[in-house]
DNA sequence: TTGTAAGCGTTATCAA
DNA sequence: TTGATAACGCTTACAA
């Protein structure tokens, strides 16, 4: 492997030439910058990024901390991010951490030992437990909650939810079963919040019986819609926190013989691709996932330059898009 | 930021001292590991792993290329990449190339200037195209077809193909309908050749009119399925070339009135979670997604490493699963 | 515009 | 078992 000295040996000039006309050909004379070029040609020479990592102690890369890289919402915040860095000459370490603390920990350390210059993390923020990103490091959550702090890209949780069942009681349902993540998870406190207040905004009865909790898999949506199935007095409408467990939840209501959305009316959220093809085609909240990935990014770099940002929150709109499973109540109810 | 120096003075040893300690602790005495250990603590050191890898020339990363991260069926192959490189200390940098040879090129690049030691592809070979690779970077192919050369990874996907064809023959299907990939991808030349064997194999002719062709997106299978629902002799099943075209053909199919599997039979391949899930559920070929991470990934750190491999070609065993999609051809065909 | 030379934080070689 | 010191390949003052 041919180095910066091979080069300025071939060329015929010194080494802080061959590497101001890679870095900075203004400062070199056209003459110079000919011999250098030709020289690089004929050695071969490919610059040892490393070396030059590591003299501008900058290793141009960011950490992408996600749950789960199978997760088709997350892989398309991710594609955008990916997207973004590449454009600014950055590299993406993938972090998928299967939600294990210590596999989080082994990525941060990554950027305290300067292999990379920063974290993104795609997850709310677990609530009482403190972050483990030290304050040195720069640091962007995307996908969050209401909950999250720090500098961070997410969207309306409550809003949208709210939004989602004010739809449902304005076809007239009354009993909104709703089908949660776990009750730890921040995205279930702010989407729960949002039920809630659709509720008392309708005065409806809020109805512990009616919230089936799940794990934001479609096996959980599954599940949980059972006990839905054999209640005396079964929702018209059930609200699942996610599109995922939304299709499980379909898949049971099917099995039992009801009819979606003509029994029961079915609505999820994120809107990942599946949503548009499943049968019926899912009323759900689209994210904007593309946005949320290339913000996050632009304002991560701004921190590693160590510039400040316009603001620490940013709040990007969701969009209620309304298809083909949700209807009114049957008949009777 | 502390260095190893400051540590050395801290401990009252020499550098060489601390180095050893930390990548060879056997070489140094108890009372020198002790000194050395407490020093870290007390100055909060952090190796420079940048400056490591630059004197080491070894970056402890790989670049994983792949056309798009979204697919879920890459998704999975690329967690169980993570994962094994996760366990031998190596990061994985996500090359999401949307198929553009550009941008494979600049994570390539990647390599050659020592920011990667080296690069999985998720992708078959592009037929004609000469690979993109040079000679002396650590390459391995997973997910390629029978055309694929270099080290690789994959399954039989003639065979599969063959099998899930002949599984339709035997329940009775005379006329069976393809959903290919593009025609110059070798994943559709392969399946199509198993297609052929199969009907070879029971006599049956084949008829160019039943293959339509598709991009392998959910997309493209909506719409590649239209034609088949206008047709004078319509097929009585599908071969669709993945799960995602599987499932728009179901959907095509579904508001053409036909109900699946009773009126027309479908199946798909990959097993991408929604196969599971998706109405109804579809018969499809099971690809090893984790085993083939697996197995690329520790086939490259051997390369890596310099060491041989045992065999170039490694073709995992699919699996054929039946689910509820597929039935016999209704009466009078 | 160019060249000389001093680092950057490690690891590795060689003596002690 | 230790320590002094020379690399590794590059960037960047500083001088010329």
């Amino acid at each position: 492997m041919s180095n910066i000295r091979d080069v300025a040996r071939e060329a015929g000039v010194s080494v802080a030439t061959v590497s101001r006309a890679l870095s900075d050909p203004e400062k070199v004379s056209q003459t110079s910058l000919n011999k250098v070029h030709s020289a690089i040609e004929k050695v071969g020479y490919r610059p040892n990024m490393l070396a030059r990592s590591f003299r501008s102690a900058k290793s141009y890369a960011v950490v992408v901390l996600v749950p789960d890289i199978t997760n088709p919402f997350f892989s398309e915040v991710i594609r955008s991010i990916e997207d973004r860095a590449q454009q600014k000459g950055y590299a993406v370490l993938l972090g998928d951490t299967r939600g294990l603390p210590e596999r989080e920990k082994e990525y941060i350390r990554r950027v305290e030992t300067r292999l990379a210059d920063g974290v993104i993390q795609l997850r709310p923020d677990e609530p009482g437990k403190q972050s483990q990103i030290p304050k040195d490091v720069a640091f962007v959550n995307v996908c969050g909650c209401e909950s999250t702090t720090g500098p961070r890209v997410r969207i309306d949780n409550r809003g949208a939810a709210r939004s989602v069942v004010e739809y449902l009681i304005s076809l007239g349902h009354k009993r909104i079963g709703v089908i949660s993540g776990l009750s730890t998870n921040p995205h279930t406190v702010d989407r729960l919040a949002g039920y809630r207040e659709a509720l008392e905004a309708a005065d409806l009865e809020f109805d512990p019986a009616l919230i089936a909790e799940g794990d934001f898999t479609t096996w959980s949506g599954l599940n949980s819609a059972k006990q839905f199935c054999t209640m005396s007095n079964r929702p018209t409408a059930v609200f699942c926190m996610n599109d995922e467990m939304a299709i499980g939840a379909m898949q049971t209501f099917k099995s039992a013989g009801l009819r979606v959305p003509e029994d029961i009316s079915v609505t999820g959220f994120d809107d990942i691709s599946y949503a548009r093809y499943c049968d019926p085609s899912l009323t759900t909240v689209t994210q904007p996932a593309e946005e949320m990935g290339k913000l996050s990014m632009d304002m991560l770099l701004r921190l590693i330059e160590g510039q400040d940002l316009a603001q620490e929150e940013n709040v990007l709109p969701a969009e209620f898009v309304i298809r083909k499973s949700t209807n009114v109540p049957p008949k009777g109810d």
